[in-house]
DNA sequence: CTTATGACTTGCAGCAAGGACG
DNA sequence: CGTCCTTGCTGCAAGTCATAAG
């Protein structure tokens, strides 16, 4: 699998990028040190010999996947279906926050909800259609090019009708279904069908019962009460998804739609689930299919609908295969599809529009007050007593001996400036320098020992109280559904750890108090009982433009604010990302103009035109950040528009060398051949600057981002990096899957992935103990290595008839026949292969983070689809949080390609 | 325009829980 | 069954980008 890297060649570009970067850690570390004077830099260049520059994708070849394959197979579909209650209502039931961790797995389990039998009753008007599936992706220009009729997605129609639901659905449900392995669960909210369209928010989610809330989070009271209605309103959100299209195009549909209508809609309407989902999973998937009406038609129309009730799956043709087999199961949805969302056009998200109805939540949770422990640094030897106050900030510069902070004298002096206020001038304490700490590192490392040494029960117990303390401030109603708020634990006081040489790192980062707290909630919600007696909150807002539950001023930089935002696996988020992923795929179909364009402009007379052109060829191809300007407070780091002339040097045969900081003070190294017009401007632009200048002197992210804007509508500089990120990724898991077990598949996946973390330099640090592993390992291989020397020397006495030597222990063997040596043998061999692979991987990715990528750049939908197609469970690829965050991809079409 | 806000996404590190291993 | 690792998840810093304000 290593070499893989060879395939991906780039078709286009001229450009080849390889880049050497440095490992991180030696960044990390080294360029810290600086300042304190070390010779920073040991920094250990990787060679990422093969990667391709990121793009490298022609503009014009990928066009040609048509995403609508009306036929998604039939299993697809049903999934897809399923998970996908594209309908508010059926959300409404499902989800519960937990209930979006249901998704299809492919797998199994299924039964979670059908077993738990939901009280709801969806109905499901239409069935769906799946089919139709593809379709849906309106966004898509791409359909443009389509005919209408193909187009098609479901009618609103049937979406429409959803009944009212009724739901109880236990909530244990969701609670439960935590624990239901991952496949069992749905998603329910996923929105149905196909791809890409629906993704009207209604997907996710349902409204919330009142009922529900009790059940399952019981604890909750607060919230459960509150809207007794229990209405689920779709939230105008969805309305926009289609929007990004929009700017664009069509806006098809008939729709009424937009929120209002939605509104209405799932006032009046809440469908009802099903029960017989269940029951359904054993129908074959065709059969299913027919359920649903197709519609098909109405171009216009657009997608949602579908709702099949339930899905289920299936089983799937492929045979054998292992894992991905399906099976399925799925729940179902009922979606109905609703949504319909508008498709309008709504510019898109984003806008002043509105983005809730009725938000509800408990607002946010205090860390507990500090604790004296009474422990006493020593100054010039000798113990001082201090204030708590005093203390406590003693106490977080204490622990942080270990640290890299340590060895930074900005960090020291930060420290000192700041705590000295609390200690006052006239303190006996003068100086750090004569201040040992030891004390307190002493007793803080005893502590983390008992709480080590804690039995796993009380470990347990501890969890279970801290959870219980919390429960209430996990959830959030918006619009009647109940949403996971993200962080609502309000940041403990502590050391500022800013990252590379931040001029503020080590200041003391001050205690939050609800007064300091801004909260926004509906204006019907009670307002959040402030959670510390006596104190109570700076403001009280209801702006329904905006999704912060909470806000406050960032002690550090009280220019900066911290905000309180629903989790990732809520249908705000879900919604915005998938917009940013249909914005990616809209740059598809204009890439090819675009770099035309630029091209032409290299040699522009206008430097203006010129610098854009060059910059905007750095982002295409090297997956640059924009570059926004920083102030002096902040590190020094750089994008794009950034560069300083000396990040770019000019080399040989039209290859520039970037050598830069950039976000979070990630060391970009890479040099690649340009196109001899850019290599060219380049010289230009540094002429007769210094090396602190600006490379690009008549820019700035909003000239750029003003410029791409007339390219495409929308179109931003951060696109480039989606959508190369993801272009990558289609395109090799496209080339590169080859028929095989699970496993090879996944390693398939995993290199893609690499390719992308290193297109977007996505790095992390090297672990302390990874060469200490590594030389662990190649012990182990060795071992083995002399093991299969013995079992060969036996093999060949045992063919001789001679029993075979002692062991090198001295122990006496068994007797065993050639066969069962062979057996032996191939055995070890493999293991040895394994070890031998796995350690290879693991040196390849010891600075590689593939996380990243995965988390924000690579659309889920192409992982779905292509493990849809390969049987591949996606839980091998996406984590429990990942297939929460990602629900709405889940029951894309098996054909969908970026 | 230019600067200042403001809101939201992206990104690495650290830690803890879960698994592999001996 | 404890130790060693790996991996997922959380925390919070650091970007992006739109828009309001000056």
């Amino acid at each position: 699998m290593l070499n893989m890297s060879h395939e991906y060649d780039d078709e286009d570009g001229p450009v080849t990028f390889k880049r050497s970067s440095v490992s991180k850690s030696t960044q990390l570390h080294s360029e810290m040190r600086k300042s304190t004077s070390h010779s920073h830099d040991g920094r250990s260049y990787r060679k990422t010999s093969d990667v391709p520059s990121s793009n490298g994708q022609s503009s014009s070849s990928h066009n040609g996947k048509v995403v609508l394959s009306a036929k998604a197979t039939a299993v697809e579909s049903s999934v897809a279906g399923i998970s996908k209650a594209s309908t508010p209502h059926l959300k409404t039931y499902i989800k519960s926050p937990s209930a979006n961790s249901k998704f299809p797995s492919l797998g199994n389990k299924k039964e979670s909800l059908l077993e738990k039998k939901i009280p709801v009753h969806v109905k499901e008007e239409n069935n769906s259609t799946k089919h139709v599936k593809n379709s849906c992706d309106d966004s898509e220009d791409e359909e443009d090019n389509i005919p209408l009729s193909a187009r098609m997605k479901m009618n609103n129609d049937n979406a429409k009708k959803a009944t009212p639901i009724v739901l109880k659905k236990s909530y244990k449900d969701s609670d439960d279904d935590d624990d239901t392995p991952l496949s069992a669960k749905f998603s329910q909210n996923t929105n149905l069908g196909k791809s890409s369209c629906n993704y009207d928010g209604s997907d996710k989610k349902k409204p919330i019962s009142n009922v529900q809330k009790g059940q399952q989070y019981g604890s909750n009271a607060s919230i459960k009460q509150e809207r007794p209605s229990t209405v689920s309103i779709k939230r105008p959100l969805d309305n926009k998804i289609d929007s990004l299209h929009s700017s664009g195009k069509k806006s098809k549909l008939s729709d009424p739609t937009s929120s209002v209508i939605a509104k209405q809609i799932s006032a009046k309407s809440e469908p009802k689930i099903e029960d017989d989902d269940d029951d359904d999973d054993d129908v074959p998937l065709s059969q299913r299919m027919k359920k649903l009406p197709v519609l098909a038609d109405k171009p216009s129309s657009m997608k949602k609908m579908t709702n099949v009730t339930k899905v289920n799956v299936t089983k799937i043709n492929k045979g054998a295969t292992p894992s991905f087999k399906k099976k399925a199961k799925f729940k179902k949805s009922g979606n109905k599809s609703e949504q319909f969302k508008s498709t309008k056009a709504l510019p898109s998200s984003g806008d002043g529009q509105t983005k809730w109805t009725t938000l509800v939540h408990n607002g946010i949770i205090f860390p507990p007050p500090y604790k004296s422990h009474g422990v006493k640094i020593l100054y010039k030897g000798k113990p001082v007593t201090l204030t708590p106050e005093q203390e406590e900030v003693a106490t977080m510069f204490a622990v942080m001996r270990d640290t890299d902070y340590m060895q930074k004298e900005k960090f020291k002096e930060n420290f000192w400036n700041d705590w000295r206020k609390l200690l006052g001038k006239n303190h006996v304490i003068q100086n750090l320098k004569d201040c040992d700490f030891t004390p307190i590192y002493d007793w803080y490392q005893i502590e983390k020992e008992k709480k080590k040494q804690m039995s796993s029960q009380e470990k347990k117990a501890l969890r279970e109280e801290k959870m219980k303390q919390e429960e209430k401030y996990m959830w959030a109603i918006v619009d009647g559904v109940k949403e996971k708020v993200g962080n609502f634990r309000v940041e403990p006081p502590g050391l500022f750890r800013g990252r590379g040489e931040h001029p503020k790192m080590g200041k003391v980062k001050r205690r939050i108090r609800p007064n300091d707290v801004i909260i926004n909630i509906g204006k019907d919600a009670p307002i959040p009982e402030c959670p510390i007696p006596g104190e109570s909150w700076k403001e009280i807002r209801h702006d329904d433009t905006v999704t912060w539950l909470a806000y406050w001023l960032d002690p550090i930089n009280p220019k900066l604010f911290k905000y309180v935002f629903l989790a990732a696996s809520s249908s705000w988020k879900g919604q915005s990302d998938k917009e940013k992923y249909e914005k990616a795929r809209m740059l598809k179909n204009y890439i090819g103009n675009i770099r035309a364009a630029y091209t032409k402009d290299f040699t522009s007379k206008d430097i203006t035109k010129q610098q854009i052109a060059v910059a905007t060829y750095f982002i295409d191809k090297l997956a640059l950040r924009a570059g926004n300007e920083k102030d002096d407070e902040e590190a020094d780091t750089v994008g794009c528009c950034t560069l300083k002339v000396e990040n770019v040097t000019a080399e040989a045969h039209n290859k520039l060398k970037f050598d830069f900081l950039g976000k979070d003070s990630i060391k970009y190294e890479n040099t690649v051949e340009v196109e001899p017009p850019v290599y060219n401007a380049i010289l230009k632009f540094q002429k007769d600057k210094s090396p602190g200048d600006d490379l690009f002197d008549k820019l700035d992210t909003s000239i750029l981002n003003a410029h791409l804007k007339e390219l495409m509508p929308n179109l931003t500089a951060k696109v480039f990096r989606t959508f190369n990120a993801s272009f990558t990724l289609d395109d090799m898991l496209n080339k590169e899957t080859k028929d095989g077990d699970v496993a090879e598949k996944v390693v398939v996946y995993q290199h893609a992935n690499k390719q992308v973390a290193i297109i977007c330099n996505h790095q992390r640090s090297v672990s302390k103990s990874h060469s200490a592993q590594m030389s662990k390992l190649t012990e182990k291989i060795d071992e083995l290595q002399a093991v299969m020397k013995e079992l060969k020397t036996d093999l060949d006495r045992a063919r001789k008839g001679k029993p075979p030597l002692k062991s090198s222990n001295g122990k006496s063997k068994h007797n065993l026949n050639p066969e069962a040596l062979e057996k032996k043998i191939a055995q070890t061999n493999a293991k040895i292969e394994k070890m031998e692979r796995d350690m290879k991987t693991k040196e390849d990715l010891k600075t590689v983070a593939l996380g990243t990528s995965k988390i924000n750049y690579l659309d889920p939908r192409i992982t779905v689809a292509w493990c849809k197609r390969h049987e591949v469970p996606i839980e091998k690829i996406f984590s429990k949080t990942l297939l929460e965050k990602f629900a709405w991809a889940m029951d894309v079409d098996p054909d969908f390609r970026f």
